[in-house]
DNA sequence: CGAGCAGTTGATGAGCTTCAAAGGTAGTGG
DNA sequence: CCACTACCTTTGAAGCTCATCAACTGCTCG
């Protein structure tokens, strides 16, 4: 085991990659993503610290990961987290259940993606990011966006200028303010849950 | 532990429901589905023989699942899946390995509903069937479609009409041929592996 | 035979993308 | 310290893909 820091804007492994490697977030903020061979990128998630990075069934990773902030990571040789498990078997229980619950995220991502619209996208985006902020003991109001337009539009399966035009748009209605491009105010949050649940 | 039998179109059981119990399926289709409060579908997933079905670190399901096909299920309680995990480390591995190769899967599908075309689309699920048939050591061409086109439509975060299209348009060039609704011939493989992975 | 449902096809339109340009912001070097 | 540059974001205009609305076909089943 071993601690790691890196740089923002820095790759901490690329898809396809041999997975020699599993990491556990625990200070900053990382994307993860894949390409399509034209270029054309979908952001998967986005992982805060406490959250699993590179566990993998295969012998190459599934996706690629950047950090979006200055990142702490304990870095585990994957050999190593195998005889850990069989030491630890409380550990896989845990696994386990965080398996599952980002697979119920990724199952609700994929209502975003497949059948809602750019304004109940963002909306639904940037309640899921003070959710996050709050379970790590931040205020969930104003929000923080670790992360530029790009990485929201390809998380969203949009374009950077739809995030900035719906991101306006909110903005006029009076929903949310923009204090700066990095931090969104939810004016009415109850309202924004509406939006997002689709009502 | 207990063995069911589901006819075709029956609901297994709803989201939010309280999650009493844990499946294996045996034999048949199912689909597993979100939905919004105005009734738009995101189907998430479709399941077949050896898949899980209603692992939830919650206490109640993500998802509503029904049969597509007359099904059989094996289904424990869940007190005693938990029970048996104690018992049997072992079978906790392979659930761990078959959640992060679900997790994989999950994140092919955000590709597929963020980033690519409705053509796209259409060409990666007939592959995706088709290995799941060779997978299961039926032949991988023709691809039998167990459900129907409002499923595959959900499936893929677009209409009926616009599958019914791109099916036609397909077929017109060429690269499938319908044998009848629920059987798609793939003529040019090769081509279609490069159509989904959008070259 | 007729009713009802799934699928196909056509015409139109909305929402998002693409292309283009201007406004802001941050970082760099004189 | 300020000017310059490069990049990110915002805003505008036009275009395209896919959704919507509608009609028709064919199948199944009473």
């Amino acid at each position: 085991m071993q601690m790691v820091e890196i740089e923002p804007h820095k790759t901490i492994f690329e898809e396809a990659e041999p997975a020699n490697h599993v990491f556990n977030v625990t200070a900053g903020a990382i994307k993860i993503y894949k390409l399509l061979s034209d270029g054309r990128r979908q952001v998967t998630g986005f992982l805060f610290p406490g959250d699993f990075l590179g566990l993998t069934h295969n012998e190459s990773y599934a996706y690629s990961a950047e950090a979006l902030t200055a990142t702490k990571l304990c870095r585990y040789p994957r050999g190593k987290l195998e005889t850990l498990l069989i030491e630890m078997p409380k550990l896989e229980r845990q696994l386990l259940g965080m398996a599952s619950h980002e697979l119920a995220a990724a199952q609700d991502q994929m209502m975003l993606l497949g059948r809602k619209s750019a304004r109940e996208r963002l909306v639904s985006f940037l309640l899921m990011l003070s959710d996050a902020s709050v379970r790590h003991g931040q205020p969930g109001n104003p929000v923080p966006l670790p992360m530029n337009r790009t990485d929201i539009a390809d998380y969203l399966g949009l374009t950077i200028e739809t995030v900035s035009r719906t991101l306006s748009q909110l903005k006029r209605q009076g929903v949310i303010e923009l204090h700066d491009e990095k931090h969104v105010h939810l004016v009415k949050p109850e309202a924004l849950r509406g939006i997002a649940a689709g009502s």
